[in-house]
DNA sequence: CATGAATGAGCCTTCATTCAT
DNA sequence: AATGAATGAAGGCTCATTCAT
C-alpha cells in the first residue's frame, strides 16, 4: 500500500517487500475468509453456518480464521459490513452521475437490482439479518439498522430536496424514503425467487413508475 | 391411532367419554403448546430459541413436547401456519367487507397494520421466517413462500379485477401484488422499531395514497 | 431428608416415595459423579482433567455431569469442599475426644495420618490445590485458604489454651498452629511417596515428639 | 553439533569467531527465555501459561523458543531445575560458612527464607511443581522428588552427623530433615502469603527455635 | 538463525431427542 | 399421558507445534 523509499540498497528493498508480501498476504487471506464466509452465511445463516464450514470454503483451517477474525460473530458483521460498504459505495457514485429527482430514484432502484442481479449471495446475507436472534441483539440489530439508516438517508435527502423544490408533492420524505428502499427489496426479492419472469430493465422500470407515480410527480 | 374393541355398553360409553376428554386435553395442550412457542420463536428466533424455554413457556415437561409435536421443527412451522391462518382469516374477512378497489386495498392495508400492531410476536416471528437457513429450506422456504403467496394472491386478485375494469392503469399485477404487500410489510416494521411517530392512521392513509397514487388511479 | 406426613393413604405414599426417589437418585448422582470426579481430579490435577474422563469414570454421558454441576469448575470446588468438610468432622470429633494438650495434638496428627493413609486421592487433591493457576485465583485461592484456615484455627486454639495454662512455651500460636499443620503434611507426603518405611504408629510418635518438644512441653 | 572443516586459516579463524559469537547468543538467548519462562510459570502454572506469552515475556518469537528448547515441558522443566541449582548453591555456600550443627540449620533456614524473600517467583515456581499433573509425571515428579531430595540430604547430613556426635538426640535423621525443610517451607508460604507479620529475623529465629527444641538439643 | 502464519487435535459446554417410570 | 433425567453429537475456540520464508 504504502511505498518506502530506502537508502540502503539491498536491505531496504528487501524490508520494504517482506512488509509489502506481508501485507499483501493478510489482506488476501482477509478477503479470502470474508468471501467464503460471505457464501456460507449467505447460504446458511448465522447459526446453521459452522467455523468449520467457512474455514473449509476459503481453504484454511479452522484456528487460521481466528488469527483474523476473533469470533464468529466478528466474522459475521465484517461480512456484513463489507457488503454494505460497497453497496453504498455504488449507489452513492450513481446517484452523483445521475441528474434530476426522478433520475437520482431511477438510478437508485437501479443500482441495488443491477447490484444484487449479480450479487445474490450478498443480498441474502443482508436479508437474514433482519430477522436475528435477539440474544445478539444489542450489537447486531444496531449494525444491521445502521446499513439500512445509511440507505434511507440517500433517498431522504434527495426527497426532501425534491419536496422543497416541489418536484413531487409534500410527501412524509423519510417514511417514503423506507418505502422506497423496502419496495427495491421486494423486486429484488421476486426476482431472485425466480418468480419475476419479466427482464430486468422491465423490473426497473415498473419499480420506478410505481415509486414515482406514488411519490406524486407534477 | 390404535383402534380398542370395547364388549359392553357401558365400557363402550366410558371410552367415547374418555376419548372425548382426550381429544379435549390434546386440543388444549397443543393451543397451550402453540402460544408459547409462538412467544419464544418470536423472541429468540428459531436457532436461539429451545425446547426447554418452550416447555417452560408451555407450563409442561420437555418430554410433553414431543408427544404432540415430533421435533422442534414442527413446531415452529404449526406456530408459523397458524399466525398466517389467523391474518388470512382477518384479511379475507376485511376485504369481504369493503367495497370497491380502493377500498379493499385500503382494508388490506388497514387489516395487517391494525393486526401486527397488537401482535408484534406475530409479526416478528413472520419476519424472522423469510431469512430461514437453508438446511431445512426445502420444507420452510417452501411453506413461508406458500403463506406469503396466499396473502399476495388476494391482492392479486383484487388488482386484476381493478385492471379489467380499468379502475386503476394496466399494471403488472401479480408484481404490484407483491410491491402493496411489502409495502404494507415496510410500514409495520417501521412502526415496530419505533422509528415512526405518525399515528396509526396517519400511517394507513400514508401507505394507502402512496400506493394507490402508485398503481395509477384515474 | 424431610419426612412427610400424608392424610391419603395411597397418593400421599406414593407421592412421597417418588419424592424420596428422586432425591435419592440426585444424591446418589451427585455423589457418584463427586466421587468419581475427586479420584481423576487427584489423578490429573484440574487442567488436565477431562470432564469426558470424569463423565467415564461416574459411569455417566459427558452430558449428565452438566445435569448436576454447572461447570468442571465447580465440581472442582464441591470435590474440594467435601473432602475438606469430611477432614474437618474427622478432625474435630478426634480433638473432642482426645483429653489435654498433649493428646490433642497427638489426636490430630494421628487423625490426619490415618485419614490420608486411606484416602490418598483425597490429600493429593489438596495438596495440587495449593499451586493453583492464578486465572481461577480469585475464587480457587479463597476457598484454599478456607479449608486450610480452618484446620489451622483448631490447632491455634489448642495452643492458646495451652499456653495460657502454661502446659507448653509462651510460643506465637497461629505460626506454630501453621508449623504443625505443614508438618503433619510433610509426613503424610513422604508415606504417600512411600519414603517412609516406617510404621503408621511410629511417624505419628515422631511427627509428635517432634511437635511437643519443638513448641516446649515442661 | 556437526563439525565443520575449514581450509584456509582466515575462514577457521573467522569460524572460530563465529561459533563464539553463537555460542555467546545462544546463551544469551537461553538465559533470555528461561528468565521469562521462569516469570511464566511462576504466575499462571505450567497449564495456564502459554507459549506465545513466554515468548513475549522473552522478546522473542514463538518459533524461536523451539529453537533452543524442544518442547513447553522442557522449557519447564530447565527453568525449575535452573532455580533449583542457584538455590542449592546458595545453601550449600551458607552450610559451609556456618558452624556447628545448631549454626547450620538456622543457616539452612535463613537462606531459605532470605533468599525466597527476595525471588518469590521461585518459591511459587517450586511450589507449584508439588502438585503436578500425573501425565508427565514420569519425568516430571521424578525432577521434583530430585530437586527436593537434593536439599533433604543436605540436612539429613548434618543430622546424621549431629546424632553421631550427640548434639542432638537419636532421632531418625532423613524423616527429620524433610519435616525441617517443609517447616521451612511452611514459614516461607505465611510470609508470601501475608500472614505472618512478624520481622524476618524473627521469623528465622521462631523456625529455627521450634526445629531446635524438636530434634532435641542436649 | 529467526519468524510468525498455519495447522488441527482436543476441550468445555449446549441442547434436541429418547425412554424408563 | 406426562415427566424430566440421561444421552451424545456437534460446535466455538485455544494453543502447542511445525515449516516456509
Amino acid at each position: 500500500m504504502t511505498a518506502r523509499v530506502s537508502n540502503g540498497p539491498e536491505e531496504g528493498a528487501l524490508t520494504a517487500m517482506t512488509r509489502t508480501k506481508r501485507e499483501i498476504v493478510t489482506e488476501f487471506r482477509t478477503a479470502e475468509i470474508l468471501e467464503a464466509a460471505y457464501r456460507v452465511f449467505a447460504e446458511r445463516g448465522f447459526d446453521e453456518a459452522t467455523m468449520a464450514e467457512i474455514a473449509r470454503a476459503a481453504g484454511v483451517a479452522k484456528g487460521t480464521l481466528y488469527l483474523y477474525y476473533p469470533s464468529k460473530q466478528e466474522i459475521y458483521e465484517a461480512a456484513l459490513r463489507q457488503s454494505a460498504v460497497e453497496v453504498d459505495a455504488r449507489t452513492k457514485a450513481a446517484l452523483e452521475r445521475a441528474a434530476g429527482v426522478d433520475g437520482k430514484i431511477r438510478a437508485f432502484i437501479e443500482t441495488k437490482l443491477r447490484f444484487f442481479e449479480e450479487h445474490r449471495d450478498f443480498f441474502r446475507l443482508t436479508e437474514r439479518a433482519y430477522g436475528y436472534p435477539a440474544r445478539h441483539a444489542s450489537q447486531h440489530a444496531r449494525l444491521v439498522d445502521e446499513l439500512r439508516l445509511g440507505q434511507v438517508k440517500l433517498l431522504d435527502q434527495i426527497l426532501q430536496q425534491a419536496v422543497r423544490r416541489k418536484a413531487v408533492r409534500p410527501v412524509r420524505t423519510e417514511a417514503a424514503a423506507f418505502a422506497i428502499f423496502d419496495l427495491t427489496r421486494s423486486i429484488v426479492t421476486q426476482r431472485l425467487r425466480g418468480a419475476s419472469r419479466a427482464t430486468l430493465d422491465d423490473d426497473i422500470a415498473f419499480a420506478f413508475e410505481l415509486t414515482w407515480k406514488g411519490i406524486g410527480y407534477r
